[in-house]
DNA sequence: AGATGTCGTTGGTGGTCCCAACGGTATCTG
DNA sequence: CAGATACCGTTGGGACCACCAACGACATCT
């Protein structure tokens, strides 16, 4: 029998405070992400994009010309840093940035068509990085955890 | 019958390129993270304390009078950022800096008492964070999920 | 015409992670 | 013992991410 009497550690009992910490939920989901985030952002960086570049790209894509307050909107990025990815894009000839004629005050941004392309390849790489960050599920587990996941994140 | 023959899109088919993104792991799981990053810091800052706080004093208390390149190699801090955690952990009482008489090169950090009670306050802080992270799932989904997730973090 | 609000932009903060270099100290080796 | 080697804590810096405040330009509402 153990000991479970140890008041000071809050009825925690006599685990070691660093391996409570490791296996607490959070700290796992920051691990797995991290893990993803990396894993991700090397397959893009081989495009010479970022993670911020790509969902900004495919909100272009599907959302045809659009100003970039609603760009922000749709994927949640800062106005602030919505301004550099978009500098960065343009400078790769991936998008357009052109005044809008209706409305002075927005820029209409558009996919060029190497933004096409590049999306496409973009869209590959991450399936691939995503395939590898789930290697050790097996199909089956891999659904099965998605829909857990999802729960998760959606609170 | 859907059209499948979508040449451009890599084998995705018609799918929007915000909702592919979006269906990713790599993408929940970063979703998921974040918010379990803002429930947990959100309970610590209510004990004046960051993460990495919670995470290197639990380290201290478990090994005792120890030398900080042995805590970064334990909790994965980089040791420049070790310095500013310790310096803040010091500042508030709960831990104590004092030279190595055995190696001068090193110091020993220690767990203050105020630190004892600061770090079993945390662990029930954290505790209750990741309840509340993990709302959504019955008991049983939670331990699927964590066994799940740990293979993921683990690749 | 004037109030109100949105547009894109600039500037700044804080957190996380990583790398390079330094003076001080210990240890290993000839 | 002397010199090379390696580790200690510290400083400085950079990249990325998330967030907020303020601004001039412009559109819209009343």
């Amino acid at each position: 029998m153990e000991n479970e009497t140890a008041a000071l550690t809050g009825g925690a009992g006599d685990e070691p405070a660093l391996t409570r910490i490791r296996a607490l939920p959070s700290w796992q989901l920051n691990r797995a992400s991290a893990r993803g985030r990396r894993l991700v952002s090397e397959a893009l960086a081989r495009e010479g994009v970022r993670m911020s570049h790509h969902a900004v790209l495919s909100a272009v894509s599907d959302l045809g010309p659009v100003a970039q307050a609603e760009l922000g909107r749709t994927t949640g990025f800062d106005p602030k840093d919505m301004v550099g990815i978009l500098n960065d894009l343009q400078a790769a000839g991936l998008v357009t940035r052109a005044p809008d004629p209706l409305d002075r005050r927005k820029n209409a941004i558009s996919l060029t068509d190497e933004g096409g392309r590049r999306l496409a390849r973009l869209a590959e790489l991450g399936d691939e990085a995503n395939e590898e960050l789930l290697g050790a599920l097996t199909p089956g587990e891999r659904e099965r955890f998605l829909e857990l996941l999802r729960k998760v994140a959606e609170g």
